[in-house]
DNA sequence: AGCATTTGACCGGCT
DNA sequence: CAGCCGGTCAAATGC
């Protein structure tokens, strides 16, 4: 393998627990009972190659939900349920994930972390009970490789990325419609935050929600939805959004720019002090 | 027809 | 130097 400087995943630890279209404020009395649960910390020659097999494609209506568990610094694992639409990438810390979504919906899609992979080899490596898949970012000329470990009911153990993007990542379509929810949850009020302006600034203000995340509690989402603190571990909540469409989002502020699209977020974690959403611009998302 | 995936072979680093 | 092992290649295959 090549010199790359290896680089931590981070997993998103967004929530949309709910699968189904029920009312935001039966949602938010879930949100209010399971969402906020606190966090645990948890030779012969042969020139003729063998034929290959596809193995048969798992269904696609198992369930979306995955649980990461995340390294926090000295060995501390915690665990969160994810949506596995909703994609983070983070390009600084290493992290292992356990993840209950079905290999057979990542294939070369924009999953997880906003990009598009091509896996490339699959090995069963030492000390692993489970087989290691390679994958390559599909963008031309771009270095990117990351190793997924999955277990033998299809959930990923691990995954490693090296490299770093040298192009943008591929935005999905955008668009706003009874289908299709799109929020921005970014760090507007901080104007030394680079990244999350770059974040923000690609995008149209006007289709989404911009928040940020700094100060202490805050009631500024009685109308649109809740801020939450996880019990006994401040380095982490909720933000839940009413979409438009009555598609309740869960959000971790503990990522004060993120965004969230109808595919996938991105994910930028800044200080754990900003611990607080404040909305900024809702009226015409809302309508 | 084109592209992505599968999977054994191959390569290179490490011990 | 040989063997082990992780990573990559590329033909076969499927969609």
């Amino acid at each position: 393998m090549q010199g790359h400087e290896k680089i931590a995943a981070l997993k998103p630890v967004a929530s949309r627990p709910f699968f189904t279209f029920r009312s935001f404020s039966k949602r938010l009395q879930d949100f209010t009972a399971t969402g906020s649960q606190p966090i645990t910390v948890l030779k012969e020659t042969n020139l003729i190659r063998p034929k290959a097999t596809r193995l048969t494609p798992l269904p696609s209506d198992l369930p979306t939900e995955i649980s990461v568990t995340i390294d926090v610094g000295s060995g501390v694992l915690e665990e969160m349920e994810v949506d596995t639409e909703q994609v983070v990438s983070c390009d600084h810390l290493t992290t292992h994930h356990a993840v209950s979504k079905p290999l057979g919906n990542l294939k070369n899609s924009l999953s997880y972390d906003g990009y598009s992979w091509r896996k490339y080899g699959q090995k069963k490596v030492k000390g692993s009970e489970f087989p290691r898949s390679y994958y390559k970012c599909t963008h031309p000329s771009c270095p990117v490789k990351r190793k997924v470990e999955t277990t033998i009911d299809g959930q990923i153990a691990e995954i490693v990325y090296s490299g770093e993007h040298n192009h943008p990542k591929p935005h999905p379509p955008r668009k706003l419609s009874s289908t299709n929810t799109e929020v921005l949850v970014v760090d507007v009020c901080d104007n030394n935050n680079v990244e999350a302006e770059n974040l923000m600034g690609g995008h149209n203000r006007d289709q989404g929600i911009a928040v940020t995340a700094s100060g202490s509690n805050s009631d500024c989402f009685d109308k649109f939805g809740k801020v939450s603190e996880v019990a006994d571990n401040k380095r982490y909540g909720y933000v839940a959004i009413h979409s438009a469409i009555e598609n309740l989002l869960l959000l971790p502020y503990r990522a004060c720019a993120f965004q969230v699209k109808n595919v996938g977020i991105n994910f930028m974690e800044l200080e754990e002090t900003k611990a607080h959403a404040e909305v900024h611009a809702l009226d015409k998302f809302m309508g």
